[in-house]
DNA sequence: ACAGTAACCTGTTTGC
DNA sequence: TGCAAACAGGTTACTG
């Protein structure tokens, strides 16, 4: 479910009712996501307080004095604040409770993460090797280029990859192929710097806009107030195989790169 | 180091 | 209508 923009969304929702609070409990319904919830959270965690909520890629850091706690919502989670006396429902796994607030994780089907790191959070292993952000000035079309060079993956693939560049999901990175021209099964190695310096932009910009929207919201995807995301309605290719083409009304085609549904259209990028 | 595939899990949609 | 297969926004781990 949710790219860079849907946890960037949610971290701006929850910030406001959650940033220096402190915990008085921690409930684990469902220990068993992508990897074992850590069982003494509910002993560690309540009497600190919530000194930062941080996002790296799709990785929310939530920051305290003794350590930082990682959260991710995998595929299908979602993160809100209700009243701590709300009743879980079926896939909500875990609760960090400040006082009559509390901030709920539901993830129906379990890839999502909450873990616990003590050392640097930088340097713990899921961070240490991650790509630069793609809306900071580190993300440029010349690292697009020096690092795909002498490489076959296509170059959707690529810009998928978390080493890369952070945050580039399934949606976004055919929005992004679009918007930039470039056929999604090119392979990465033989783009030139001038080509990737537009892929480069045209992420930096419908990310931009995407959290600008709140998101996308396909099936399920809310923000943070339970409201959904309004960047569905702008999606120029995904999911539209068959629809024209916006550019030159040609339909839009589908195919399958990496196990992934891909949309592009053949005459607008090449 | 790279490329390709399977794996984690549940819910919904599609096809026979 | 019923049932099974296919598919879904992410990422790691394993194989060659």
């Amino acid at each position: 479910m949710p790219e860079l923009p849907e946890v960037e969304t949610t971290r701006q929702g929850i910030a406001p009712f959650i940033l220096g609070k402190t915990v008085s409990r921690v409930t684990i319904r469902q220990p068993s996501l992508r990897w074992p919830v850590p069982s003494e959270l509910p002993e560690r965690l309540p009497r600190h307080k919530l000194k930062t909520l941080k996002r790296r890629g799709k990785y929310l850091l939530l920051g305290f004095r003794h350590g930082t706690l990682i959260m991710h919502l995998g595929m299908s989670g979602s993160l809100r604040v209700l009243p701590a006396n709300t009743p879980p429902e079926k896939h909500d796994h875990f609760d960090l409770v400040f006082g009559r607030q509390c901030l709920r994780l539901r993830d129906p089907r379990r890839f999502g993460a909450v873990l616990w790191t003590t050392d640097p959070v930088e340097q713990h292993p899921l961070i240490a090797s991650l790509g630069p952000e793609p809306l900071s000035e580190s993300f440029t079309g010349r690292h697009l280029f020096n690092r795909s060079r002498n490489r076959k993956v296509t170059v959707k693939q690529f810009i998928m990859d978390g080493k890369t560049v952070v945050g580039v999901g399934n949606i976004y990175a055919n929005e992004a192929l679009y918007q930039a021209g470039i056929l999604p099964t090119r392979p990465c190695g033989g783009i030139s710097a001038a080509r990737y310096e537009r892929l480069a932009q045209a992420v930096k910009e419908i990310l931009a806009r995407a959290i600008k929207s709140g998101g996308t919201t396909l099936q399920d995807f809310t923000q943070a107030d339970g409201k959904p995301g309004y960047f569905a309605q702008e999606l120029q290719v995904y999911g539209r195989q068959g629809e024209a083409c916006p550019g030159c009304g040609a339909a839009i085609r589908h195919i399958v790169i990496g196990q992934r549904s891909s949309y592009y259209c053949r005459h607008c990028q090449r």
